[in-house]
DNA sequence: GCCCGTACTATTGTATACAATTATACGGGT
DNA sequence: ACCCGTATAATTGTATACAATAGTACGGGC
């Protein structure tokens, strides 16, 4: 089996480059690697049927989003959380977060308006079921939603990349009953403030859902990550 | 001239790729090159006397933090910056600034006290005198100390991700005579709310500085850029 | 037995060769 | 003159070869 044979196993839409940096963000997200466990530029290549380069230059950009370390002349290291920084995110978050809900109060789109509202309706839905998968996976896209909705691209990158951190810590244990359903209730009246256009409301909302979150994980012994 | 000359020209400490990532990061803060000029590998790598390899994986970064976007088969360009990206960044610095001077309150060591400090009546001394150069130097470092004893290296993180912008955009004139002293005058504020352990006011003078500096640049016709 | 140096191996760092894609220039047809 | 397809050149994408570095195992000296 050539290089090029590999090529063709899956999608051919994104570069080898992107492919790579792709898989690798889910496989560390999903904590297919144990932190702290060292990534070989070979080992992974060959898994994925292509060579070194685009592997190293998706590590460069792992390590810049921080789900890396690169050590030089040494090696890539999946990096640590610690609970110290979980919290650190939920507290840069609860700030950041009240003001993307203002600026989505100013400017989110009907569209943007409209998917909001059916995610927050089929929430409910799920959560009357019991489906917790499904409720995470909404749960997050709401956020994703808002960060859009925000008119500002920088914002967004920043929420995005600390977003990111929570789907790690989620990870390590199964979806909380009981956090899921009250977490869409926030998402809620957060949407309701920004469809009624109080922008005020809308912050201190997503501000105080940022907070709840935290508590919530932090009496579940930092397990759970709604929100 | 081949490659392994121009290896010795410059510190050997760093490797290749470390090294065109910090000049090429340095030249576009600069504003050596242009708003959307495209950035060639091999042109670059010729320059700096290294191959396409490192000039790639430093573009890979680069383009993470923002200062060039790449589009695929085709180039890399340098970021423009709008005004309102500007505006959305002090904004969103006015609210991780006042947490990082809460922080700081809380976890800074001795010695960055004293280099805090230092760093305050050094730049007392230079606004006297008139050196909008070493001003703008001494303010940018008053910012990477508070960030560095914050002790979160997560809002690190993003707070400098943040300030580099701040660099490109001081760049489009020269330095104000006005703002400079003024800047330095509520760092020195900052500095003794948090010499006291006052972190409440700590806080809300660091939020208000990012708003004063940011007033500042508004007047000025968004060229300055002190904060 | 322990220390230390040396050879060897594994891995990362860099350069280069080649493939694929995109941009450009040219020329014929209308 | 203009449109459009084809050839050509320029540039990026990827693979591979080689260099440098770090880690490991072995063996001699004490």
């Amino acid at each position: 089996m050539n290089h090029y044979d590999a090529k063709h196993d899956t999608a051919d839409k994104y570069s080898l480059r992107v492919r790579v940096f792709s898989k690798l963000r889910a496989d560390i997200l999903s904590g297919r690697y144990a932190e702290n466990e060292e990534l070989k530029e070979m080992a992974i290549g060959e898994e994925m049927g292509v060579s070194r380069t685009p592997v190293r230059e998706a590590f460069r950009q792992l390590e810049l989003e921080g789900l890396i370390q690169i050590i030089p002349n040494k090696g890539a290291y999946v990096t640590g959380i610690t609970e110290k920084d979980v919290k650190d995110i939920y507290i840069i978050r609860s700030l950041l977060e009240g003001l993307c809900a203002r600026w989505a109060t100013e400017h989110i789109t009907q569209a943007q308006m409209e998917e909001m509202e059916e995610n927050v309706y089929l929430a409910e839905f799920h959560a009357g079921k019991g489906h917790l998968d499904q409720l995470a996976e909404l749960d997050n896209r709401f956020h994703d939603i808002m960060y859009e909705a925000c008119n500002s691209k920088l914002l967004e990158h920043h929420l995005k990349d600390l977003h990111q951190y929570v789907l790690r810590v989620r990870r390590k244990t199964l979806a909380n009953a009981n956090r899921g359903p009250k977490s869409n209730e926030e998402h809620k009246n957060i949407m309701e403030a920004i469809k009624t256009g109080n922008a005020d409301l809308a912050e201190e909302l997503a501000h105080q859902h940022m907070i709840n979150a935290y508590d919530n994980m932090v009496e579940n012994g930092l397990h759970e990550a709604y929100g």
